[in-house]
DNA sequence: GGCAAATATAGTACAATGTACTATATTTGT
DNA sequence: ACAAATATAGTACATTGTACTATATTTGCC
């Protein structure tokens, strides 16, 4: 119980001040608790910040698998875009300040940040290969790969750009702006069916 | 005299080890200096990184403003992306890690980050413009602003996610990757002119 | 219900860090 | 040559992450 409100409470802590700002006793003042019942949970202030890694990636997961029981369609696509946005919006704290990253990369154990994000672009590659098949895009495959690049690097740091450009970025806004930036990207290679199901993805969305 | 000797030996160990991993101690030691001495050029840490942030940043300028002198065209534009992107590379330890940015954000006085980096996002705005009105892309008002938007982002954090996923990366060969992809968004956008300009840059570049 | 084991909480201690401060040493200008 | 400015060293202190110990509370079992 309590493990869940010390991450609760990290998180926003974070999320305010950003990692590096946040000590131990000020998590604990927020809960009202010793410093050394927070150290009792976590022993370290990293496996604070591993564990909310952890809580996102697997988030994250349930959107990938949700998607892939739909067949391939840029609606498809730009909706998983659009909740992975607002997972990464809610985790900002732990997801921005790369250092964090850097530091997870040297830990051995714990998990691999590294493995992951190299599943992660091998199953884009297979989401535009998809959206390929289904006609939506008209692609070669150095087109895709040039996509596969431009999404994980735009997917992983849009997200820093907002928060550090935007002191309080109105969220709902600011996420409409960069899926509209993917929007355009992927308009450019759109079929005359993928820019059907793009025009249908906006209606539903910017109304 | 020092003054350049401790900014240039705590470069060399932000690039090696991060920002928030090097102390002062640390610094002080590489040069057989005492801690002391140190905090007598620079009064905080955070000093070193806005002094080394102001390098960096003038440095880009001088490349800005050489570009201006030539008359528009992409394959100008790439050379100058490329010289950004050695800089970048060059002073990684303190471009990246973003807290840093939210930082000097904060603090009222120094460079004003977020004021220099509106003024690059006008300065790209123009190029573009520029660009169009030489005739060598095909772009509306609103494509503009989408290059816009994706060369601010990209060219923001191309660093960090090659610094971050390649633990060592051969640089000339990074930065031949990320400019390749440069060169393919441009391309989307260019005319015949434009395509021109872009295979005469390849030429140069990649041979 | 009572009691041992496990879990949770508090409090303290310690090494390391940024930084402020003081005391010398060295250079510089006249 | 000597006073003022600059540079260097050394120390001290508050804060941080973290380890450790002691006490309190809960839990499971008879």
């Amino acid at each position: 119980m309590t493990e869940k409100q010390i991450l609760k409470s990290s998180l926003k802590l974070f999320n305010e001040r950003g990692y590096h700002d946040v000590g131990m006793r000020e998590i604990a003042r927020e809960l009202n608790l010793s410093p050394g019942n927070v150290t009792y949970y976590f022993k370290k202030k990293d496996d604070i910040l591993f564990t909310l890694l952890q809580e996102y990636s697997d988030q994250n997961t349930t959107f990938y698998e949700k998607y892939h029981t739909e067949s391939a369609s840029i609606a498809g696509f730009l909706g998983l875009m659009k909740n992975i946005f607002y997972s990464q919006y809610q985790y900002r704290g732990v997801y921005i300040g790369n250092y964090i990253v850097q530091k997870e990369f040297q830990s051995t154990d714990s998990i691999n940040y590294k493995s992951t994000s190299e599943r992660r672009k091998q199953t884009f590659q297979k989401m535009f290969t998809d959206l390929r098949a289904e006609g939506h895009i008209n692609a070669n495959d150095d087109d895709i790969d040039f996509l596969v690049s431009f999404i994980t690097l735009f997917g992983r740091f849009w997200i820093s750009e907002a928060t550090i450009f935007d002191k309080s970025p109105d969220v709902t806004q600011a996420i409409k702006h960069y899926i509209r930036l993917l929007v355009k990207e992927l308009s450019l290679f759109a079929t005359e069916r993928g820019k059907l199901s793009i025009e249908q993805f906006k209606k539903e969305e910017f109304g």
